[in-house]
DNA sequence: CGTTTCATTGAGTGCGATCAAGCCGTGTGG
DNA sequence: CCACACGGCTTGATCGCACTCAATGAAACG
């Protein structure tokens, strides 16, 4: 893990949205290896991250060992906003991984960029809220093949282009998803026999039919 | 459905947390009977509510008609915050109910008392990201039973008191659950015969082992 | 080339859904 | 006051989807 402090004259700092700059100009870089720790649940949370390259995944466990994956970040996407003090998940690298952080409580000293950041900071806390609303619909209401048909959709959607890698192995998509690892895969291997995506590896696909994939994600 | 405008003057309104006062002295009254719509899916967010007596759920359709329930909402919670321009949602009174609003683009006239609600409607949403992340390891990776026991005791902890009255019905529970009625009441049933609970009525229950339902529920 | 890790496939099981009665409290009209 | 209907809840029987257990296949790595 390598740490690189930015020195950028923060009155210069133009207005960003989140995605295209966000924290980047401000903040302090580090690197993470595949599968390292970024924080754990539990910590004290007076960072937010934002991802410059790679992905990244929060998960949590149930006592009894169960994995539960909140969300799946990706560059330009704020992660680490809580309410309160602490980290509800923890956050891992999903393979060799850039992230940029600020320290929030720090940002009232910032003048007018401090500002832009809080705003920045509400502003994705409120779109993460959105997403994990999706998320609980995917899970409570949608059978095994919706859910995988909806996750291969936002992903593709998330990437734009026609050939999409995923960054993610099917044990996280399972605990992403609610599934095992056995039922992702029977999915995948049933939405390619019926023409709706092809796999050309195991971590890269193309959608071939959209609309019958996302009348099937729809549910 | 009932209105009514209060007249007090926001400069003396002292500072107030989010379940104590919160919007209540600000904002506009209003009731609505049992079933009845607060706000549909898809309609302008321009709104803020909080509930001042009864109960309020948030529903959402699949194009096949599945219903999910998003949250249950009591007196002093704050709910209608959404990340875009539209609710994602539609709300519905449970039961005779009475909220307030205000109207958020106007908050910023209101000076320090306006900015004091803005800030209770930021941490409103961060808290309702908790909620809502809680609620995604329910759904993702409880069995049937550690549901029920969950829901069971998130509501008796939220209104404190030996004896619970569940403002919703079976079918309610349900959809927030993501199970059927039948095997809600199924569990139910079981929960009692263990003597983990007790039902007076069907909408009147006591726990009796807290720490056996709690461990049940933990997963 | 052997080892390890990850993904796929197959067989069998079980949990929760579905379909179908029955039960019970509540309200209504005779 | 009882007869009846209605809606919400419970219970039973059966089904099917997704899980479990197990084996095989396919990459990645030393």
């Amino acid at each position: 893990m390598t740490t690189q402090r930015l020195n950028i004259d923060l009155s210069t700092v133009t207005p960003a949205q989140i995605g295209e700059a966000g924290l980047i100009p401000c903040g302090v870089r580090m690197r993470f290896a595949a599968g390292e720790e970024i924080y754990a649940q539990e910590e004290e949370a007076d960072l937010i991250y934002q991802v410059v390259s790679g992905a990244v995944r929060t998960t949590r466990l149930t006592s009894d060992g169960r994995r539960h994956i909140g969300d799946f970040y990706y560059p330009g996407d704020l992660f680490g906003m809580e309410a309160g003090p602490e980290h509800r998940y923890s956050a891992e690298a999903l393979g060799e991984c850039e992230v940029v952080f600020v320290k929030r409580a720090a940002l009232k000293h910032y003048g007018a960029d401090g500002d832009r950041l809080e705003r920045i900071i509400w502003v994705a806390t409120a779109q993460q809220l959105a997403r994990t609303q999706d998320h609980l619909m995917l899970l409570g209401r949608k059978s095994a093949c919706e859910k995988v048909a909806s996750f291969l959709l936002d992903i593709a959607n998330r990437f734009g282009g026609d050939l999409t890698t995923l960054p993610m192995g099917r044990q996280d998509m399972a605990d992403y998803l609610g599934l095992t690892i056995e039922t992702v895969s029977r999915m995948l291997t049933q939405l390619q026999a019926e023409g709706l995506v092809e796999f050309r590896a195991c971590r890269q696909f193309r959608i071939l039919r959209r609309g019958a994939l996302a009348r099937l994600a729809a549910g």
